[in-house]
DNA sequence: CGTGATATTAATCGTTTGATTAATATGTCA
DNA sequence: TGACATATTAATCAAACGATTAATATCACG
């Protein structure tokens, strides 16, 4: 026998709930989008997908943030606003000159330390046509690396670094050994048994600037 | 006054078409294919967009592919078919050991030959659940990597390399410096007006390769 | 208390997508 | 020359998608 009005189970009729003031529903999107949107790309994943996951429907998406792309803009500035904003701090506190291993250590730590920030390189930066690629790479990518190549010149006009290095080659180079560990990883996780926790992540920071300075070559002097 | 049949401009009826019997629409089909799905991404691109830039229906492709996937599957063989066909033959050519430089410098050359290629390792291996990710990196990472691998290590216990290396972690700095410049070309291009045309390439190859063996540090000895 | 702002569900709309089919025209070969 | 294989177009289908709306329930405040 049918009920009239009282479904009993989890359903649940239109309404505004009765508990939480906090818009704890805009922060599940925010978190579902970042998981979801990260792992299989802007137009893998349906607004319908990320908004169960939220435990809500898609019509909360066009409530808080108009529309999917909106949704989108939303988290990518919750996930790198924090790094866009102690960028800033760095530039505006009188640029205390940053000493080169520093510099690469830090990185990979913050790559490190946010596993999805990898995931949001490849998609939104390094992916052709990626969504807000512009705006990550006005803010991030183009303050960081002429920031490192000017590092690399000073210290190379400072003698301690190769007279003939060329400080943009250079540049590319310390990106790449900082970078591509860490995005590459999914693939040298199962062909090589990479992996950057902890204790890993240490020896893969030393080894990484050791290398940038000294080489791979044995000894002291050049070979051959 | 509409005409009853016979529509004047390039409409056409269905029909097998007279001339051509190769097969000239399918091999369109692919390579339109590569050019948008590499791109854009597999799911960012409609069959009818693919058809309609080789200039014909959506229907030869389940024609000829049987379905959207069936075409990116074919266009990824015809894509990646040469290099894993040279792999084999190194590998059946009794392995005569690369050298380090020629290892390195190969690589590079094939991704600056090849320029699709980074922004295929962007789409298959790079990015997560990227489809035919396990074939690729079965055939691919997975063979180039260890071989990389043994290489370094073999040259360690030669006494080519300091003894401390761990030969893992310098195969991922190896691949990394030889990758990522063209990976992230798209992004550095504009950061730094970097390129890999021609004269610049033969810049970036004897950097890198130098910058493997000796690092960027000045003189013959260490510093601090 | 009651009225408007706020938050939510369920239902639905129009579009696009991948896939398929029927119709049609040419090639091939006995 | 007729019959079957091949190749193509146009039309169409069901499903999924993004987006929107109407209904509904609670909250905040006078």
């Amino acid at each position: 026998m049918p009920r009239k009005s009282a479904t009993p189970k989890t359903a649940r009729r239109p309404g505004r709930p009765v508990g939480g003031g906090d818009a704890e529903v805009r922060a599940a999107l925010l978190e579902h989008a970042r998981a979801l949107f990260l792992k299989h790309g802007f137009a893998d994943v349906s607004t319908r997908q990320v908004a169960a996951a939220a435990g809500t429907t898609s019509a909360m998406i066009h409530y808080y943030f108009g529309d999917k792309l909106g949704l989108y803009r939303a988290m990518l500035e919750e996930a790198i606003g924090p790094f866009v904003a102690s960028l800033q701090r760095l530039e505006q506190a009188g640029a205390p000159p940053p000493d080169l291993e520093g510099l690469m250590v830090g990185y990979m730590r913050m790559l490190a330390t946010n596993p999805w920030l990898p995931a949001l390189i490849v998609h939104e930066v390094l992916d052709e046509g990626g969504r807000l690629r512009e705006q990550f790479v006005e803010q991030f990518a183009g303050r960081l690396a002429p920031a490192f190549v000017e590092v690399l010149r000073r210290e190379r006009d400072r003698g301690a670094l190769r007279a003939d290095l060329d400080p943009r080659l250079a540049a590319i180079s310390a990106l790449s050994l900082c970078i591509f560990p860490f995005v590459s990883l999914p693939v040298t996780s199962r062909v090589l048994g990479f992996s950057v926790t902890g204790q890993e992540f240490e020896r893969l920071a030393r080894h990484t600037t050791r290398l940038f300075r000294e080489g791979v070559a044995a000894g002291p002097g050049r070979q051959s």
